[in-house]
DNA sequence: CCTCTTGTTGATCACACGATCAACAATGCT
DNA sequence: AGCATTGTTGATCGTGTGATCAACAAGAGG
């Protein structure tokens, strides 16, 4: 009659449950945000007593922590990744703005923003979101910099213009959180914004899509 | 010897009261964001017992809803009103640009925030979040089409890029939240990026201080 | 087969939350 | 002065949180 409360788990080799409770912690968290992060939920997801989670962590706010930075540290390796693929700066850029405005990542668009309040709590949360905002920027500033140096932008301080790009991306993700309708062409806006901070030629930026 | 803790409050009228528990949210909520607005603690602001505000409050989802509208509002109506007092689009639209970036309303910002992730769990907060975004955009939108008009910009859609600007602002906002050093001057970026969006003349959003 | 290590349980604590409501008391009215 | 209205209290309930820890049992080693 009953299939979800099992008697007892499975003993497992702490490495193995450590990322179990891990594993579940980043599904929950991009289900459900880091809110839903407590100990029950956790558990419950795991199918293991609440006691046994708190074994595991330190504390909630580690958990949490950890949790927001495997959750976009993975994103943006992937994202980076697409990037190597692309011949010269400017596709990079125009891939990237295009790549972060395409909906397809909301759930951890809704996380990066519930870090962001969570962070005034948690310590060690706004630590890491501090490293990863440096990471993403890193990224931009990385892209910027080939581009002066081929002639495509014209920025002289390139870790500025990186942190506005990186803002104005987050602002519009943040927004389509919320409002998802309104507008349409958002990459074609936005690149046009781009091009005109990188001093680039306008147009240079629409991204030639792979497919 | 003791100070706070009073033996009863002095009975007022309804609509005093109602006015003393909204203000004592509004501060709390600026002060220490819109999680803070518990019954306990608006109640320990106005210095009455906690069953005194839910009796003038239908709940808390409400309480936190208005009072985020409240805020909002109020910030919206006073960059308004500094707008009319400009000359023409590009003052309106670079004074816009450089007053929302000022760091000097950080708190709303943070607000707003708070906002975007607790509207997922509270409809009626939701609901206000998106209205005072309109608002908001319909401000940006009627300096576009101003513009448009004078032929100072040149925007076919002025809704979706009063968007997009907006968009922006947030992100560079909640971005100054967490990190608010490593870009000096954002305005000037921004600027600059704004201007590419509208079609007008680079250097044309250059607030002249009035100062 | 037994023992001992150790992964696991679940009851429990203290706290905070929203919400409710009978009892209370201050005020205004007669 | 006495009464009725009503603003106000504070204890209470149910739920949820993080954290703790004695007790348990599964599995490995002897």
């Amino acid at each position: 009659m009953s299939s979800t409360p099992q008697k007892r788990a499975v003993r497992k080799s702490p490495a193995e449950r450590a990322a179990e409770i891990t594993e579940a912690a980043r599904e929950l968290a991009l289900e459900a945000g880091l809110t839903a992060l407590t100990l029950r939920n956790v558990a419950a997801r795991v199918g293991v007593a609440s006691g046994l989670v708190a074994h595991y962590q330190p504390n909630m706010d580690a958990l949490v922590s950890s949790t927001f930075a495997t959750i976009v540290a993975a994103e943006t390796q992937e994202v980076a990744g697409l990037l190597s693929q692309r011949p010269g700066p400017s596709e990079r850029l125009g891939l990237l703005v295009d790549t972060l405005l395409d909906n397809s990542r909301l759930d951890v668009t809704a996380i990066w923003v519930e870090a962001w309040t969570l962070g005034r709590r948690n310590e060690m949360l706004a630590a890491s979101v501090r490293e990863q905002m440096d990471a993403w920027q890193k990224v931009f500033q990385g892209v910027v910099e080939d581009g002066n140096a081929t002639g495509d932008f014209n920025v002289s301080d390139a870790a500025a213009v990186a942190w506005q790009i990186l803002g104005m991306v987050d602002g519009l993700n943040a927004q389509a959180l919320v409002r998802w309708d309104g507008v349409n062409d958002r990459g074609t806006h936005l690149a046009r914004a781009v091009e005109g901070m990188v001093g680039a030629v306008p147009g240079s930026l629409m991204a030639t899509p792979s497919a």
